[in-house]
DNA sequence: TATGAATGAGTTTTCATTCAT
DNA sequence: TATGAATGAAAACTCATTCAT
């Protein structure tokens, strides 16, 4: 879900074009975030692939060159940012002890990715949620690896001894990543009129303390 | 996002039509079950008005005496169950007096509505999802009435002393929404193969007493 | 091969669309000749179905209701016509006693078929050549009925002694169709200047006589 | 149409590209043989040039180095076969004093030479037909060549009296192309599961003797 | 109300060809 | 000569919607 700032995405990730491992090019990238700012703007839909290659500088056809076809540069720009985001997760999280600090940073990572990226959020919020095909891929892969992360935190925290062995982890995480990805929507079609993540400490206290009394 | 069993909605509910009041008709109704089919079998974007047409058993001309368009099936789908729902929690939440009980029927209520009808569920948690243009009108209208039913659980377990006060009412009916929409979508994903209620007592262990130990 | 004159073909024929037994309403009647016009001068490559459409003055889609695809125009062209030459054939062959007489004037009703319909003509004897997919299925179906007619009359011949038993009625029915079929071509390309059934006569001497002395 | 094995082609034949004479060169040949064995396969329509440039072992820009373009390929495919063939016809009849024996070992030669030679003689008898525009230039040049050799047998043969003299040897020709071309067809669409050749002596028969009794 | 034949706008994608290296 | 990345033109087809009956 959370994504680094476009530029530093393009220098630096090994990115994947429709699952399969490729090196992105230069202009692979440039074309990828062209398509997540053009998506954003006009909606995946409606966006043409001919406003993508404009806004990349490129000829139509030359997107077909990187991309297998539309909907590939959706996909892509999922796997793309997962990969980001996962990566950046798992350094991150290694220099945290504390597994209640695990989680918060985890949240924290989460939605500051995506406060940092207004396109990339529309996106990965309104415009990747389309097609049945995409939900099904979208559970297995990417976002298999993201919720590992987060019950591996949790499976910590267990062991630990500062988390509660109950509910299991497994759902746990889906109760956090589900909290998350409301936020996230919610800031998305609020149109970012607040801090995104000023909503990691109050989140973390439900999830903590619960609501109970 | 619950919804009561297709043949009981058909007869007893009174439903918008793009937001418009109008009173549902039998006819209207055999429509709005034929989209709610098609659209679960193929996809909201897949789906011909002929095949709904077809399965609804008129002329596709016909639709369009009940409905403005393609997408305002989709909406009246959405309004529709949104109406079931909402009458159904606000009876039968009256009927009870602990918020803790209380929050327990509605969530209840949310699985159990989409548990009973799988193609309903199918609609609302993969294909009311598609358009930029839905998700805003989504967040308003019909939500917006379901996030005060929720609230006022909520607050009324503060004033009775057996919520938390902090974090506010609004943002812990958000995670609880986030919560309950992220499992209904586990469970369409995952082809329906275990019981969406069986999540309800995990899911009030988590809100009601939280992670920490 | 040979087919009637165009208003004739559209009043009297019912005909299959892409093989499949279909009366031809009048409008998909319209579309035909006017497909057949427009092939007949821009090539079916070059054709566009939009300029089709406007030849028989309907929208482009109109041409979707009646015919599958372009290339289910090009194969409806053929069956129709082949439809009609066979049917023509069989009743004007029944009237006729001497084998040698209904030899002579099946040859004189493929020339003149194609001589009355200049656009047919170029049609069938350019670009109905054009795919190997087309180019089987068309020596099976229709071209296997001419072939039977053909060999029907030949082997009547035989029976009547005034055809020889050697070689059999399958090849020679094969050499008389391809030179029928090299005289309506070499007629298309010399852009007709010279009457095709004039061809009639000299062929049945060679056919009937032979080269030799 | 007939023409010898692609090795001996490639190494003996001067050939045009697009009618302009220009020596071919290995490569070229090389390019040339790798067009037939893809339009062949793929049909000419299909057949990407990136395709012919891959099975030849070039980059896609080389063959436009030796030819003008996609079609000129397949001009230069039949001009090149058809150069071979008619200068083994010539070399070939020039031995042989019987005029009725070198129909026989005309008709012999072209069959062969698309019976040795699979790919080609699907291109020839197949993919060859598709353009209006080859049609026409084809029915020029080269066939032209070919077709004055076959009238040349034929009017030896009236002079030396073992061949009639009506009707006249233009149409007398066109008539054994047309058998020819047909029989070669027929082989190359019943996937050539008999021998081509053998069609030969029951050929002559017909033309030489005549069907009639 | 109901029909369903007709409409026609709209866009992805392919691939022959070019040209800087 | 040879390369192969980049170009960009070009059209079939779908399907939501209308409207005469």
């Amino acid at each position: 879900m959370p994504v680094k700032s476009p530029r530093k995405v393009a220098s630096r990730v090994p990115v994947n074009g429709s699952g399969a491992a490729k090196a992105r090019t230069e202009k692979s990238n440039t074309i990828l975030r062209a398509a997540i700012e053009v998506f954003a703007r006009a909606g995946y839909f409606n966006a043409k692939v001919a406003e993508v290659a404009r806004a990349a500088g490129v000829a139509d056809g030359t997107v077909y060159l990187y991309f297998k076809n539309k909907d590939d540069l959706l996909i892509s720009i999922f796997n793309t940012m997962m990969d980001v985001f996962i990566a950046q997760a798992q350094t991150e999280l290694a220099a945290i002890d504390d597994p209640r600090e695990q989680l918060r940073h985890f949240a924290r990572l989460h939605l500051s990715s995506l406060e940092q990226d207004r396109d990339l959020a529309i996106v990965f919020q309104v415009e990747l949620r389309q097609s049945t095909k995409f939900m099904e891929q979208f559970s297995e892969t990417k976002l298999a690896e993201y919720m590992k992360i987060l019950r591996e935190i949790l499976e910590r925290g267990q062991k630990r001894n500062v988390f509660r062995a109950q509910p299991n982890s497994k759902l746990v995480a889906k109760v956090i990543f589900g909290a998350l990805d409301e936020m996230a929507t919610n800031w998305v079609l609020s149109h970012n009129n607040y801090r995104l993540t000023s909503m990691v400490e109050p989140l973390m206290n439900i999830f903590l303390n619960g609501i109970g009394k």
